[in-house]
DNA sequence: GACAAAAGTTAGACATGGCTAACTTATCTA
DNA sequence: TAGATAAGTTAGCCATGTCTAACTTTTGTC
């Protein structure tokens, strides 16, 4: 399980990444920045619908702290992007499509949960750096976390 | 090391947090995302200095992937900050305090790389969603990191 | 059913962090 | 040292995501 020493360098020495290499990096995490309003959109409005029946803006701005004239700016584009399907002063409906990504959203956020948890961290400190690490796991460390999971599950 | 089972709940359960609660972390999550961008830049600015003796534009423009202008008006805003020294088509120096936050942040990044390698988690992933996490990682969480990091090495 | 309260929207402002085009300054080299 | 090239800046644009103030629609209650 451990693969510090086979990288053939010290731990805590800075890597020289190429350029361009750092760059994309970089883009990566303003592409995620652009698509992190969505998810939690979305990722929300499931989880209202579930446990409310339905997902109101003036529930979605009191769990996002946020006012409601930028829940419905932010819905709007939600609509525009195929997420949600809306009627104005009505309800707010996932699409197939925003079903899809919230599914794959809560899921990727109980991962994260979870292994952090695993790891002994409060749960309130969990979910709240989750919220943000959540946008930046990568299907490579998304599967990592499950097979760490999977092993503190084992050795318990 | 488990914490998992101890909390008392089955994993993978949603949790119903408090919407002030719930609120609060995205307002955390929005904060990171301010403080992003100075992060970056002194973090990139220290790394410049060392590497190659100094930091100028065109290198961190290159580095983040952006255009120079991007860089020249974040440029100012640092300065404004009180993070960087500079004097205009000259290369930049951090301040003390820049200095501090850089040492902050390439410590965590550091420390988050690290632990990813830890997880079997290959270097140009691990680099790249370490860019992404190492903004959302609190105090608490990078503790836990450390002290997974410590246990993996003793037990390798 | 009318009216008050709550929910939702619209309009317009602002900061952030990108960009291109055009200009200025610095550096390199013949 | 002059001229070309590279580096850096300025101006002005755009999208995102937040806000307040004012308005409209819906809901609930008497």
């Amino acid at each position: 399980m451990t693969k510090l020493q086979s990288h053939g360098r010290e731990p805590f020495e800075t890597v020289d990444r190429a350029p361009e290499a750092q760059a994309e990096g970089f883009a990566t995490v303003r592409q995620a920045h652009e698509s992190e309003m969505a998810e939690d959109y979305v990722e929300l409005i499931a989880e209202l619908i579930e446990t409310r029946g339905e997902a109101r803006p003036v529930e979605i701005a009191e769990r996002l702290g946020v006012k409601p004239p930028t829940v419905t700016k932010n819905i709007s584009r939600l609509k525009a992007a195929g997420l949600v399907r809306r009627e104005p002063y009505r309800a707010i409906f996932l699409t197939d499509a925003g079903r899809e990504l919230a599914e794959a959203c809560r899921r990727r956020h109980r991962i994260v949960v979870e292994f952090l948890l695993s790891l002994g961290i409060d749960e309130e400190t969990a979910e709240r750096d989750a919220e943000g690490i959540e946008h930046h796991v990568s299907t490579t460390t998304l599967e990592a976390f499950e097979q760490a999971l999977k092993q503190f599950r084992n050795h318990e």
